[in-house]
DNA sequence: GAGTTTGAAACT
DNA sequence: CAGTTTCAAACTC
């Protein structure tokens, strides 16, 4: 740790090259490692992978650690992205939460080493690419960004190591993901069928041997998920309504969010969640799509946003988030008097609405 | 803050 | 593909 650390300031950055070897370069020189760093240089090391080999090359090269930075103060949640801490990775592995979420460190980072910034943009492509290649498609071949724009326009794929990882669940065996060593618990997500956990516990929707309890269970083969968008769940939902919402992993989606209606608690080292008594509802019955024809489900549909986005339910939501003024909350049912406007605001993150409808507010001002 | 535990990534 | 090692984050003391 500090060693690497010491070493990067005892050798002052130089200009990078300005073409990064190759990743596969044979002719890569050794890491001279500086004393007291031999473990270091053994196992970032004994390992010849080409991206190791690109970071090891490039150590040599540079003085590395550009515009490094502190360690986080927030403990790197400062605007809702987790920074990154890495001290060997170099910050071209998937270890690294900002590499692998697809992001560039950032000033807030602790990390040190650093070559997942702009300077290094073409070596941080290269690696991610021959990343992406030894794991096949699963991996995001995309070009980085800082964390901070990251986090502002995206829900902070930095909070996840990967997205392979967001395909393949998550494969907790000690702590019956009720930690957030679990990927799925620390997004806020329960874990599905992909997932190879034990004794799940996550109280986001927990896996029992090939079933999901607290979640939506649906087979993919065969049936078309837009079948299963929230507007026919009533008609096609085969496992218990949750008060959580599905996992992304469980639907390959990208979306989650947070339930409104659940509080989750921590005491005495327990997590407890509850459920507004109004919200919990019984098992359903199973119903098969081809029981009625798509011009039913259509019309069936239409009415069921009728009366699902209500705007007493758009009220009943606003009214549960702190962050508004009581003035804001007397303005906004001028808002929900818009269909749309209802459909949107309760189809909106938790997060989020509250930002959309001071927008709205200002619109109708 | 240091040490331990954990699960994913990387490697063999 | 399974087993092992390495890594960084989470957690505990």
């Amino acid at each position: 740790m500090a060693t690497e650390d010491t070493s990067a300031s005892e050798n002052p950055p130089i200009d990078p090259p300005l073409s990064p070897p190759s990743t596969s370069d044979p002719e890569e020189p050794r890491i001279d490692p500086a004393p007291g760093d031999e473990k270091d240089a053994k196992d970032a090391d004994g390992r010849d992978s080409s991206s190791q080999a690109t970071a090891d090359v490039l150590s040599v090269e540079v003085g590395l650690d550009q515009g490094k930075r502190e360690a986080p103060e927030d403990g790197g949640e400062g605007n809702g992205c987790r920074r990154c801490s890495c001290k060997k990775s170099r910050c071209l592995k998937l270890y690294c939460a900002c590499f692998a979420g697809g992001t560039y460190c950032s000033e807030s980072c602790g990390c040190q080493l650093c070559f997942n910034n702009p300077t290094y943009g073409e070596t941080v492509h290269s690696t991610r690419k021959d990343i992406w290649l030894r794991k096949g498609c699963s991996f995001p071949l995309k070009a980085n960004e800082t964390s901070e724009a990251a986090s502002g326009s995206k829900k902070d794929t930095s909070k996840s190591p990967s997205s392979s990882q967001r395909k393949k669940g998550c494969n907790c065996k000690k702590t019956s993901c009720l930690k957030k060593y679990c990927d799925c618990f620390q997004g806020g997500i329960g874990c599905s069928l992909l997932c190879k956990c034990e004794d799940c516990q996550n109280i986001f929707g927990r896996k029992v041997g090939g079933f999901l309890e607290g979640q939506r269970n649906l087979p993919s083969i065969g049936w078309n998920d837009d079948d299963y968008s929230d507007d026919e769940e009533d008609d096609y939902t085969i496992a218990a309504r949750s008060p959580f919402h599905q996992s992304p992993f469980s639907r390959e989606s990208s979306f989650h969010q947070a339930n409104p209606d659940v509080k989750a608690d921590m005491m005495n080292g327990q997590i407890y969640w509850q459920l507004s008594p109004l919200k919990a509802q019984p098992w359903h019955r199973v119903k098969r799509p081809n029981e009625d024809s798509v011009a039913d489900i259509s019309h069936k549909r239409h009415l069921k946003n009728e009366d699902k986005y209500t705007i007493s339910r758009c009220i009943e939501v606003m009214s549960g988030i702190a962050e508004l003024s009581q003035e804001e909350k007397s303005l906004a049912p001028d808002v929900f008097v818009d269909p749309h406007n209802r459909e949107i605001f309760l189809s909106l993150s938790g997060d989020v609405r509250s930002m959309w409808l001071r927008r709205k507010l200002e619109q109708l001002s």
